[in-house]
DNA sequence: ATTCGGGACCGACTTACGTCA
DNA sequence: ACTGACGTAAGTCGGTCCCGA
């Protein structure tokens, strides 16, 4: 059994809120997705044809142990294929032109070598680079608006391009592991775009951005895994505060309701008559939400008026914010003058 | 139809590097 | 210049799934 809640960019935390669901909610919605997973979920099967193998073994993944999801806040709904259209992803346009085009900054590999690092699909006749190119070597001359650190991490000149990449070169040849290398800012940015679509790579998306981005698919797998796993490490955090706060609200909720138990015992031990009220029937007026008894007990109704009633929907964790019925019931004026 | 081995992929955990205060 | 904290790229391991023999 799952108990899963998920905050602000909802990025599949479980199977719930799957990308199909959330695309449904506007895609990328800033919400809060809480969900109790109790297993049985069943609709998972829908336009398989249409996937990928690995897409749809990620969702069988995803969707082993479906939660029933709670959307508890109202999610903001963000223009559908503004990013895919802006960045022009290579699985999100099938123009068929495998030009590859410009060519980008090498910051780790030598591209004549990485072509055969993870297979020889990026020349394939499908090839999904398409339109997806951006040129990245305008950031490389320090022409744009970064800083001095910005020009240092994001546009590598040729000499330490050159060096980055030999010395990456040189240590792989020697079996050395391999320094680790940052990648450059618009690097970053182009993948999280492209995460901000898809949080999971398919092969043929892993091998276009790769090639787009002059990385080695194994660089661009590893990013989407530290991707996911930032995502969640974030997202546990969020969720980690955010029950943290409804603990202490029920706490809260808790103590005042003890408080009022006491009361309403004193109540009790006060008049002890007050409870010797035939069966009623407990009817709840919409307007106020305030109880009163119907039958012919409904003129022993009394002006009593307890505060909770009027203050049990100011809790977070109120069920349903359905207003609990208690038996001292409160006076109902305007239902005794209808009456 | 079932079993088994291999490959691919993933999450979790860890390591190590680069950066910054 | 040095150092510790932090972010993150990359390595490792175990699990799962799929596919073909």
């Amino acid at each position: 059994m799952e108990l899963g809640l998920s905050l602000g960019e909802v990025s599949r935390p479980f199977g719930g809120c799957t990308d199909k669901n959330r695309s449904k909610m506007n895609n990328k919605s800033l919400g809060f997705c809480m969900g109790l997973g109790v297993g049985g979920f069943n609709g998972r099967d829908e336009e398989k044809g249409e996937q990928s193998d690995e897409q749809q073994r990620n969702e069988r993944r995803v969707s082993a142990d479906p939660p029933v999801q709670l959307d508890l806040l109202p999610l903001a709904p963000v223009p559908r294929n503004q990013p895919s259209s802006q960045t022009g992803f290579p699985w999100s346009s099938e123009n068929g032109n495998s030009e590859v085009g410009s060519r980008g900054f090498d910051v780790n590999r030598l591209p004549s070598t990485e072509e055969a690092d993870d297979g020889a699909a990026i020349s394939s006749p499908n090839s999904t680079v398409s339109s997806f190119q951006i040129d990245f070597s305008i950031y490389r001359n320090g022409s744009g608006s970064g800083s001095k650190r910005d020009s240092e991490i994001a546009g590598l000149n040729d000499v330490e391009t050159e060096r980055t990449s030999s010395r990456a070169s040189d240590e792989e040849e020697n079996g050395l592991t391999r320094k680790k290398l940052r990648l450059s800012k618009e690097q970053s940015a182009f993948l999280e775009e492209s995460f901000k679509e898809h949080n999971t790579l398919n092969p043929k998306q892993k091998l276009a951005l790769a090639k787009q981005l002059n990385l080695r698919p194994r660089q661009v797998e590893v990013w989407f895994q530290n991707r996911r796993a930032r995502t969640k490490l974030k997202q546990t955090e969020v969720d980690c505060e955010y029950l943290k706060r409804c603990c202490e609200t029920l706490t809260e909720e808790n103590r005042r309701l003890q408080k009022e138990l006491q009361e309403l015992r004193a109540l009790k031990t006060s008049h002890p008559y007050y409870m010797q009220l035939p069966a009623t029937t407990l009817t709840m007026c919409p307007s106020c939400e305030r109880v009163a008894t119907t039958n012919t007990a409904a003129s022993t109704t009394t002006n009593t008026t307890t505060t909770t009633a009027t203050t049990s929907n100011t809790t977070a964790f109120s069920l349903n914010n359905k207003p609990r019925f208690y038996p001292f019931s409160h006076a109902h004026a305007h239902q005794s003058a209808a009456s």
